[in-house]
DNA sequence: TCTGGGGTCCTAGGACCC
DNA sequence: TCTGGGGTCCTAGGACCC
């Protein structure tokens, strides 16, 4: 523990919302809910504004629809929070050259090894230009805790929210401590807590008191050792500037459970790419493949496999993923799918093919020969589905539904460029219309007008910047990573959270399913075209127009 | 009110080796 | 042949965080 309170801990306020108030100027001082608008959507931030009626993350959307009807509810849109928390850590790193970053809107920044005087006078004037500058930088605010550990100093940003700072004088944490409730420590979630009040341990103080010893024996080694350590206020982790990832894996939670078994192969095999297409753009490569199963009844179960090396193969990981689905019972429906590869490597280009080679070779010699030395997954012909699949995947459909064919999704809060107008952003769409506010970052209050979805003046836009050009770098070239395969452009930018049941081009469900999935293309009730900020709450069954997808996956 | 998506770290048991 | 211990790798699941 350092004598000095040289640990910053930056948080943005209500970040995804704030970005998107700044953005919009109608939506400023008004409740806003970013989050995946879907039928099992949930929220991702709320506005301040929202906050007051109850809304929070992680909440259901559908929940919060009813909490605070009168909400604009919006698609995130990761390029714009990206863009801007580049903006936020260049800030950062000019502070010093320790900054660990812990999500898009938060970081620690390790003022010491920046040369900031250790006194509580320097490192204050040091947050509080920070604030300033970031305000300057991207019209949004954020909270800064400064203190001698990281958890003091992000226990102090958290006091500081909204917009404020809190510094912690070393030699005071202790009393600080003392009557906060447990939960108030990272690292302590809803079981912990609840484990800790059956035995009659409800704040801080009643933890230390606990000791060491039972905390071990109640939590486990290191949880019960950790959290004995933050009690007293004892905190040594160092601010670590770079850290490779460990794993890469995508999931998707389907609007409508699947059933049929063929369409949840298609599914993995799909995800299993989009994994791939991550792992790549992150130039790294792995050994065990995991597959996510959540099932109707949201029991999750995972399944791994890890191979002799590090790939990068989709067809490699492909087939391990389909491998592992043989062993897993899907009776009674799939919620959500997932395909991750952790193990992760630094891969050279060379080694890529004769690992690929390999390893192809070796799964085929597994599915055609008695199983060499994997009982587990006691299916005799892993092969046969994943070979089904296989060749389907690798091909890829020739482009069913590319532009043209399906019509265009307006996801709410998403940009867009209207020949005559200018640009402006998705209000809500449906009945084959689309409202369309127009405003920038810097204007006044725009007008709303509608128009037919399919409008040839009306096109999908990437976002502007929040802040006039500071230096020349206008609103960029944003997210690197696209759907490689396909040339989907814009769409790609704009992918929601949550995908839809029924891609599009993807064969239909069994004939008699009640899989809503299909939904053909003209899912446009709900939704009134009208002004109000928000869409009437759709009616039972009609699936909300955001959610379904995008696009971007396509076969 | 039914519960997203992307991660991290820890635990525990079994296999295998020395 | 039995017994014991330690280390490492793999798999599965759970808690937590934003």
């Amino acid at each position: 523990m350092r004598a000095a309170p040289t640990i910053l801990h930056l948080d943005m306020d209500a970040f995804f919302a704030a970005a998107e108030q700044a953005a919009k100027p109608s939506l400023r001082g008004k409740p806003v809910v970013v989050g995946g608008l879907g039928p099992r959507g949930v929220v991702a931030t709320a506005s301040y504004e929202a906050r007051v009626f109850g809304v929070h993350s992680a909440m259901s959307t559908a929940q919060a629809r009813r909490l605070c009807p009168n909400a604009a509810y919006l698609t995130p849109r990761f390029s714009l929070y990206r863009q801007l928390s580049e903006a936020v850590m260049e800030l950062l790193r000019e502070l010093s050259p320790l900054v660990e970053p812990l999500s898009l809107d938060e970081a620690f920044v390790d003022l010491e090894a920046g040369g900031v005087a250790p006194t509580a006078d320097a490192v204050r004037a040091v947050g509080e230009r920070l604030r300033a500058d970031i305000r300057a930088a991207t019209s949004l605010t954020g909270s800064v805790g400064l203190a001698a550990s990281k958890m003091l100093a992000k226990m102090a940003s958290e006091q500081a929210k909204p917009d404020g700072l809190v510094l912690i004088e070393p030699g005071t944490e202790r009393q600080l401590l003392a009557p906060m409730p447990v939960r108030a420590l990272p690292g302590v979630g809803p079981a912990t807590a609840a484990h800790l009040r059956r035995s009659g341990i409800g704040t801080v103080a009643e933890l230390e008191q606990a000791g060491e010893e039972e905390l071990v024996r109640l939590l486990g080694k290191a949880h019960g050792a950790a959290l004995a350590a933050m009690a007293a206020g004892r905190d040594d982790r160092a601010v670590v500037a770079e850290r490779d990832a460990k794993s890469v894996s995508v999931e998707d939670t389907f609007d409508v459970d699947l059933h049929d078994r063929v369409r949840v192969y298609t599914e993995v095999a799909r995800l299993a790419e989009r994994c791939v297409e991550r792992l790549r753009g992150a130039g790294r490569s792995g050994r065990t493949v995991v597959l996510k199963v959540r099932r109707y009844d949201f029991s999750t179960l995972t399944r791994s496999e890890t191979l002799r090396g590090p790939t990068d193969d989709p067809a490699v990981v492909r087939e391990a993923a389909a491998r592992l689905l043989d062993g897993v019972d899907t009776t009674g429906g799939v919620r959500l799918l997932g395909v991750g590869v952790s193990g992760l490597a630094s891969f050279t280009q060379e080694d890529l093919f004769a690992q690929a080679a390999t390893e192809r070779a070796a799964a085929e010699a597994e599915g055609a020969g008695p199983p060499a030395e994997s009982p587990r997954s006691g299916e005799p012909g892993p092969a046969e589905a994943a070979g089904a699949d296989a060749p389907d995947r690798t091909a890829g459909p020739a482009d069913p539904e590319q532009p043209g064919d399906t019509p265009r999704r307006w996801f709410p809060g998403h940009d867009v460029h209207h020949a005559e107008h200018g640009p402006g952003w998705v209000q809500g769409s449906g009945l084959g219309r689309v409202t369309v506010r127009f405003e920038r970052p810097g204007s006044p209050p725009g007008r709303v007008l509608t128009f037919a979805v399919d409008d040839p003046e009306l096109r999908p836009a990437d976002p502007l910047p929040l802040v006039p050009a500071a230096e020349g770098r206008p609103s960029g070239p944003p997210d690197p990573p696209s759907a490689g395969p396909e040339r989907s452009g814009a769409a790609d930018e704009t992918v929601p959270p949550v995908r839809p049941p029924g891609t599009p081009g993807e064969r239909p469900g069994p004939p008699g399913r009640p899989s809503g999935a299909q939904e053909p293309p003209c899912a446009a009730r709900d939704q009134p075209s009208d002004p109000a900020i928000r869409p009437k709450p759709s009616s039972p069954g009609a699936s909300s127009e955001a959610s379904p997808g995008v696009a971007a996956s396509s076969p």
